[in-house]
DNA sequence: GCAGCGCATTAACCTATGACATAGGCTGCG
DNA sequence: CGCAGCCTATGTCATAGGTTAATGCGCTGC
């Protein structure tokens, strides 16, 4: 295990989203929680699995996503450290999208019947779980309205706005400053763009002052106006203590 | 209360998803639903609101609807009879999308106090209403993929299907043939298209031969056509008995 | 029986975005 | 050291879908 047990990056999380007692978090901290590294580009479901683990994310960036049935790809959401991305199968028996590793990542694996167990006889833990899965679908209905209704620019503007805010809030940057070994293939996966376009819309908010870029870095040159740009409102990702 | 009670639509619905016993049944028929009818385009929760009651639809086609900066309407999904579309309410406190009648529709009410309570002491009842949140959030997974990649005739016949099998699978219509007065310009809006281009692909999908419109009505003249143009399939709709 | 309204339809024109092609810069590897 | 594979960058051209506006049609109310 490592320094910054496993135990502790998924009870933190469900501290920043729930009301947890003393009792509760002895019972998280005896989850077993398996840690494993994977690749880039690796699908650790696929649709139409019928998983037995669900896992959290130590480390790296991951996506649920989706294949049309003419093959291109939908992002339907990202997944930071924290997060638990396939929650959703401990009660959806068949997969119905696919979760895959957009960088290379580091992940704890927890069993179902483990975690089936636990709601039963902890009320107030199932919820927190709960709550987790709530969130997540307020983060797709989101999704949904930025591709819908958002042209490409503010589209592109939100998401980085997104993701620089989970990330912050977990921790996981200082000052805006993103290191997103993400490609610009994935970005127009995850907006429902052409990666043509995801680069020219990148390069317009750099030459706004918006952002800067350095390789797989991403940086919020100005936050109030990136925000402003992208009609970001943190309203949908329901943080406990909204963080500025 | 009418002649099918507004429990029955609640306990049907939860029973199409989930493993419900006996004990489970009668502890749902005693809650208290509060009937109330509306008219179409009245929004029944806001962005922003923290409501104390989830509804159960009874009748009706409502939508989770959210509004960007400028002003534009994104339908992030519908809710047909025995859906509970604020379920999420009940652990988000403050809503993040507004919930509004897309047609004139009779909700059942319950207070989420006593939603709560049988969750602790019931289980698996709290499992199936988890679950049917879970599904939901499969949906909007759907949507988004819908709206991200695939192009505005598969679109459309994809919602279309959508919306025809789930009134199908809780018996509100039978042989394909929906009665949805729902207008084009809210089809636009889940679509993320204008009114215009709406019309468009309604007019190709029914030179096609695969639907028909008399009014307000829609009806599947190629129920396999259908699905085949708007590349449907529905695991994602997660049903335990699965309808042809 | 007519006024007014909401909605569907149609047409003409315009633009955001996609598709394709190519080049250049990394990085890893034999 | 040089080649292969990925990714970013750029330019040109094509098109799906948006915008606007006009028309019509079937309600409902008076």
């Amino acid at each position: 295990m490592s320094p910054t047990s496993s135990s502790d990056v998924l009870i933190r999380k469900l501290q920043s989203i729930s009301d947890l007692r003393e009792g509760d978090i002895d019972v998280l901290k005896d989850i077993q929680i398996q840690e494993k590294d994977f690749l880039a580009n690796y699908d650790l479901v696929r649709e139409g699995d019928r998983p037995v683990n669900s896992f959290v994310v130590l480390d790296g960036l991951l996506g649920s996503t989706k294949l049309t049935g003419d093959g291109k790809r939908q992002i339907t959401s990202f997944f930071v450290a924290g997060d638990i991305p396939d929650l959703h199968g401990l009660h959806l028996s068949v997969m119905d999208c696919n979760f895959t590793t957009l960088t290379a990542a580091r992940l704890g694996f927890m069993r179902h019947d483990a975690l089936r167990a636990i709601c039963e006889q902890h009320p107030r833990i199932a919820t927190a779980f709960w709550r987790s899965t709530l969130i997540d679908a307020a983060i797709y209905r989101e999704w949904v309205t930025n591709v819908g209704r958002r042209e490409a620019y503010t589209r592109m503007a939100h998401i980085l706005c997104e993701l620089i805010f989970r990330l912050r809030s977990v921790g996981r940057i200082q000052d805006h400053v993103a290191d997103l070994p993400i490609t610009q293939a994935a970005l127009g996966d995850a907006l429902g763009l052409s990666t043509v376009h995801v680069n020219r819309m990148l390069q317009e908010l750099r030459r706004r002052g918006l952002i800067a870029t350095t390789g797989p870095r991403v940086q919020a040159l100005d936050w109030p106006g990136l925000t402003r740009a992208g009609d970001f409102e943190t309203t949908y990702l329901h943080q406990r203590n909204p963080a500025a």
